[in-house]
DNA sequence: CGGGCCAACTTTACAGTTGGCCCGGTGCGGTAAT
């Protein structure tokens, strides 16, 4: 059944990939056997290298295409051009809106008699019945879903047609499926299997610590102190090397960015208030080592893969973990040393707080279950938006709302009450559900917080709140100097640490990753032990710190 | 939730304080105006 050596043959032949690594070869024998895959590796690790050969493989067995999701339409533009060059024009399409009809019906052609191999399409030309049909016509090999912790991170509110992707895949009668991201804690990695219905998939985790990256926290009581500190701490880490200096909102962006220019830097704001040409040509002078420092707010960064990347710069604390991550682990790519710096005011939190609040409409969830009721059959998104008067989008929201509480389903024909429960209960069912969406946004921001706070080593928090354990301190951030310099002999890094220390796992009753249950929050997942705290995830109230001797004492969890 | 901005206020010309109001991230797609 396996196909090692076609495939890397194929690799070498077609991708001029001669050394693939382990984690590459075993998820493109998977994916081409037909196994769901879903891959958390680094940028640059070649992790699409591991849909393409399958896809191309496939391809050349079958004549069929792959389609490839992917969030950005610069994106795309960008993986087609590689993959063209590669493998010639049209053997990848693209479906959007930056193309015209004529180019888009050229595009379907040319996946339909069996010339391109790939099809990338943004998730919302997935919500579109039309589109999917055409792909189900087509007898797709697999479906990709590139930068996949969208799904999390993107589908609750912004993007909603993110969510749909499982029911989209279901249509398509459930081809094999690939999931791929550079950043993915346990909890997202479950949610991704979960939205997409992965079954049984290979996961492969590879590459997630960075110790090249020093880890740095820098913590102000004055917004003004606060404000002066990044500037120096920037043009000081400038002369160094380029870097990024991200800020919450896009007048920071603005404002740093034209104080750093009078100090004679070469630096731009970066925002999605910007036209695109300005964009555009910033991403360009950032790649030609043309700029000294990007400042820009979270519309920078995806899809750039700069090596060479020395610094990366908060002035403003994100709002996860996993953002920030993200936005550090374009630092130090190429394995030279690198800075991560996070400026850190308790007040900050505040914006962050804002962001995350999604109050829940309720009278909204009941003029589509109105609606639903009314018809007695499937409905297409469609015509719910014209009866209701919202828009598509909108619509989209909150049928996946419904669709999360098991009141409505979405099918091939629309969608379709399911619950014979009284619509006020779903209503607020569905409220329930968006509260304790919040709680868990809240908590993950909490999660952060406790990053910027902590005494101890900074990489083991941050390695630990991504599932993996680092069993000694890293020596390489804040946390680990400090605790050097108390000591009187010159402390090695690396060896021991007083603050912050992990307790030993030998006699742990609650391992690390093990699920457990509280009386009154329910099941959850252990993600840290710290002296005597246990942080555990909840399902529906999110992160919660405990204190180690009232569990004991209280028998407050159990093990599942 | 907190910051920035403006107007009103205090008191007799000006500068500082106070209170109210507004604003704040990420991108797709389609539509409207050239």
């Amino acid at each position: 059944m396996s196909d090692d050596p076609a495939l890397r043959a194929l690799a070498a032949a077609s991708f001029n990939l001669p050394d693939l690594r382990d984690g590459q070869l075993a998820g493109m024998t998977a994916l081409a056997n037909g196994r769901d895959v879903l891959a958390v590796m680094p940028t640059g690790y070649g992790k699409s290298a591991i849909y393409q050969v399958a896809a191309l493989h496939l391809h050349h067995t079958t004549g069929r295409p792959a389609v490839v999701v992917s969030p950005l339409i610069a994106l795309q533009e960008d993986q087609l051009d590689r993959l063209m060059q590669v493998l010639g024009p049209d053997a990848a399409v693209a479906i959007n809106s930056s193309r015209s009809d004529t180019e888009v019906e050229a595009a379907w052609e040319t996946a339909a008699d069996g010339t391109a191999v790939f099809l990338f399409l943004a998730p919302e030309q997935l919500a579109k019945q039309s589109t999917v049909d055409r792909i189900k016509a087509l007898d797709i090999s697999m479906f990709v879903v590139d930068e996949a912790h969208c799904v999390s991170s993107w589908g609750h509110d912004f993007r909603p047609d993110y969510l749909a992707l499982g029911d989209v895949r279901e249509q398509l009668g459930n081809p094999p499926a690939a999931a791929l991201t550079a950043t993915a804690s346990p909890p997202v990695r479950d949610e991704i299997v979960e939205r997409l219905g992965m079954k049984d998939p290979l996961v492969l985790v590879h590459g997630f610590d960075r110790p090249n990256i020093t880890l740095d926290v820098v913590r102000h009581h004055e917004d003004k102190g606060k404000r002066k500190a990044v500037l120096e701490q920037v043009a000081d880490l400038a002369r160094q090397g380029h870097g990024l200096l991200y800020a919450a909102t896009r007048k920071d962006t603005e404002k740093y960015a034209a104080k750093l220019a009078t100090q004679g830097l070469r630096a731009e704001a970066y925002h999605a208030g910007r036209p695109a040409a300005d964009r555009e040509h910033i991403h360009e002078l950032f790649l030609d080592d043309k700029l000294d420092v990007v400042v820009a707010t979270t519309a920078f960064g995806m899809g750039i893969d700069k090596p060479n990347v020395r610094f990366v710069v908060h002035a403003d604390i994100p709002e996860s973990l996993d953002s920030y991550y993200q936005e550090i682990g374009r630092a130090g790519r190429d394995g030279e040393p690198a800075s991560a710096v996070l400026h850190y005011r308790s007040e900050d939190l505040g914006l962050r707080k804002f962001f995350g609040t999604h109050s829940p409409d309720p009278d909204s969830l009941l003029a589509v279950l109105k609606v639903l009721k009314a018809a007695h059959a499937a409905t297409p998104k469609s015509s719910l938006a014209e009866l209701t008067g919202f828009k598509t989008r909108r619509i989209t929201g909150l049928v996946n709302q419904l669709e999360e509480i098991g009141a409505v389903a979405t099918g091939t024909r629309g969608v379709r009450l399911i619950s014979k429960a009284k619509l006020p209960t779903l209503v607020s069912d569905a409220v329930e559900l968006a509260e304790a969406r919040q709680r868990v946004d809240q908590s993950r921001l909490t999660m952060m917080r406790a990053y910027a706070e902590t005494d101890g080593c900074r990489r083991q928090f941050l390695l630990g709140y991504f599932g993996e354990d680092l069993p000694a301190p890293c020596g390489n951030c804040d946390g680990c100097t400090a605790v050097a310099a108390t000591r009187d002999d010159v402390a090695q890094p690396g060896k021991t640490s007083d603050g912050g220390g992990m307790v030993s796992a030998v006699d742990e009753p609650f391992p690390l990753q093990s699920t457990v249950v509280h009386k009154e929050w329910g099941p959850g997942l252990v993600m840290r032990h710290e002296d005597d705290v246990i942080t555990v995830l909840f399902d529906q109230e999110g992160y919660k710190t405990l204190s180690r001797s009232a569990v004991m004492e209280h028998k407050l969890l159990k093990p599942a």
